[in-house]
RNA sequence: AGCGGGGUAGGGUAGCCUGGCAGCCCGCGGGGCUCAUAACCCCGAGGUCGGUGGUUCAAAUCCACCCCCCGCUACCA
């Protein structure tokens, strides 16, 4: 028995989360903690609210709140869409807790401390107008490369090309079209240099780190690190504590990756009432860490945050591992909340339920590229995986233990050699499963939960156990039997994708506790218990309707429209 | 432009590290079964493995160059 701890990238809480937020992050982290906590290990679960930034204090101004207003809103809502994803967090926070503020404030003396910390003057752009020093993004002008009109200051959509807002023709602030002036400001930073050769060696050494992160990373480092900022001229986000830095704030990064070792702390204060307790997870080099994250997010999970924990001084674990998944598309583009294209996880509520959810993204989870999420791939997934394969497969065998058994599970003295084979093949299907799981290979061990129930819908109809039954009593029940400890491995197996789904086939197997709680180092080998009743059976899943395709985007728009009344007042549409 | 990832039947993917008849799911065509949620099972058709060149007895796999998609490039998060 080992300690995980689990994380999941921060949703910057600007908005609700769309799909490909859900898959990327925290749904994946979700399947996996669950999974870890089946193998019987002890685990944390954390994440929270990223809620300071540029974007989200404009998004306010805009609509003529406090920064604070807008994320009291959307994290309070989000909270309750996790519940109903079922989300099995150790702990949710957000940036704004008194625990998270004072850690990083903490963290960053100790940076300063230890020598890591400098301060510079830069020139930067600066709105007079919205008062604000503003990113480089949010400098608009024209492109001098391309002509295009609408370049942002980091880089034109157009052509592709980097800029400096100062190579902008007819430079102008992006919220108010007033021309930026350049002021001087001072701003601190974090000496990267110092720590490129350790963080070198670390990744150099990695053997967890899958291959996508650590040669990205190793070639980012060994092109040398350079200082980078870490404070930001805004009074929205954690007080700069150095010396000098008064009235400027943490930029927002540094801020939000310390929270993982905040959410820890927090989570052990409320639970157990304990404020040390945290650097028992942290501190502790058998602790096992891993991050999910989407591909953009690669070089601050496997390049600063490391770095940061080495400048510390103190003995934090080190990321273990780092599961970075490329993105999710929805049919053909980009998810963009400005442009509206996609689906929110609140309005996919309305469409399905959460487990349907789960599996399906779970399925369709960008493991090696990005993957296109289609209506049409999601009602097939729905409709012929869980329904036709795996619903389907659990109802025969249940309906047929009821009618010709009365529901009680057999007493089989020995099982027929063609039901111990298939038992067999069903208990290396799980134990594969097992393995992709153990590399985080979510999607493939998928695929051996279906091929359980393939299986199993096979060797129906080659036993034939309804006309056994009739011939032959005893190989009748034996094949019953046979099927129905597959059924029992299925609930075992899904446990983690579909927890609901499989908390009620528990119960309709007769099962006593939960099956979140049956272990499967200890359980997953146990045959099911001769005598004891099947409940009340009933389908686990139902199909979307025949013409849920044709009639999607009425389907979608009855979903928005649903679920923009529950929305909060800031984020309603 | 540089760096990382990816390109495999109509769609979705495995295989690539370590070369040996290109595997699986959906869809499509045909058949079977009747326990079950109009389900399930079997058989079949469908591939210049992004392109070109090379190494090799043999290349999806190794090498070189090129094309396309995504991400990052240090002030979006």
């Amino acid at each position: 028995m080992g300690r995980y701890l689990v994380t999941a990238a921060w949703p910057y809480v600007n908005h609700v989360p769309h799909l490909g937020t859900l898959i990327g992050s925290i749904l994946s982290a979700d399947i996996y903690a669950r999974y870890l906590r089946l193998r019987g290990h002890e685990v944390v679960f954390v994440s929270g609210s990223d809620e300071h930034g540029t974007p989200i204090e404009l998004e306010a101004r805009k609509k003529g709140v406090h920064p604070k207003d807008l994320t009291d809103q959307v994290h309070e809502y989000n909270l309750k869409l996790w519940r109903a994803y079922r989300i099995s967090f150790s702990n949710y926070t957000r940036t704004e807790s008194k625990v998270h503020k004072e850690f990083v404030i903490e963290f960053m003396k100790k940076l300063e401390e230890n020598g890591y910390i400098f301060s510079q003057e830069e020139v930067l752009p600066y709105c007079e107008r919205d008062k604000t020093f503003l990113p480089d993004r949010f400098v608009e002008g024209t492109c001098p490369y391309c002509g295009f009109e609408r370049a942002r200051g980091d880089q034109c959509d157009n052509c592709g090309r980097l800029l400096h807002p100062t190579e902008l023709k007819n430079p102008r602030c992006a919220l108010c079209g007033s021309k930026p002036v350049y002021k001087t400001t001072r701003h601190w930073f974090i000496d990267l240099r110092r720590i490129q050769d350790r963080l070198l060696k670390w990744l150099r050494d990695h053997r967890e780190l899958p291959e996508n992160v650590k040669k990205f990373s190793l070639n980012w480092v060994s092109q040398g690190l350079r200082p980078r900022s870490i404070t930001r001229d805004t009074s929205w986000g954690v007080p700069a504590p150095f010396k000098g830095a008064e009235g400027k704030t943490i930029y927002v990064w540094f801020d939000a990756l310390l929270g993982y070792i905040s959410a820890t702390k927090e989570y052990f204060m409320k639970s157990e009432g304990d404020s040390e307790k945290w650097r028992e997870w942290w501190w502790n080099r058998e602790v096992k860490t891993l991050y999910f994250i989407g591909k953009d997010n690669i070089p601050f999970h496997a390049i600063i945050f490391p770095a940061m924990l080495m400048a510390s001084g103190d003995p934090y674990v080190l990321p273990w591992r780092i599961s970075a998944t490329e993105y999710l598309m929805y049919e053909g583009q980009q998810f963009s909340k400005s442009r509206r294209i996609g689906v929110w996880i609140d309005e996919a509520l309305e469409i399905a339920p959460a487990d349907y959810w789960r599996w399906a993204l779970a399925r369709m989870r960008p493991e090696a590229r990005d993957t296109n999420f289609t209506w049409k791939e999601f009602y097939r997934i729905v409709n012929s995986e869980l329904n036709d394969d795996i619903g389907n497969f659990v109802h025969r065998v249940l309906t047929l233990i009821k009618n010709r058994l009365d529901g009680e599970v057999p007493e089989v003295r020995s099982l027929a050699d063609e039901d111990k084979k298939f038992v067999e093949m069903v208990l290396s299907e799980a134990r594969k499963a097992m393995e992709e799981l153990d590399v985080i290979k979510i999607k493939a061990a998928t695929d051996h939960i279906l091929e359980v129930a393939r299986a199993g819908n096979r060797f129906l109809n080659e036993r034939q156990p309804w006309k056994l039954l009739a011939e032959d009593e005893e190989a009748g029940r034996s094949a019953l039997y046979a099927a129905l400890w597959a059924v029992k491995t299925l609930a075992h197996l899904l446990a983690p994708f579909t927890p609901d789904a499989a908390e009620r086939l528990w119960s309709m197997l007769g099962m006593e506790g939960s099956v979140h709680e049956a272990i499967w180092d200890e359980w997953l080998d146990k045959p099911p218990k001769p005598g004891s009743k099947i409940g009340r059976v009933e389908p686990l899943f139902t199909k979307l309707p025949a013409n849920f395709l044709e009639r999607i985007d009425a389907v979608i728009d009855e979903a928005r429209v649903k679920a923009a009344t529950k929305r909060p007042p800031l984020i309603r549409e």
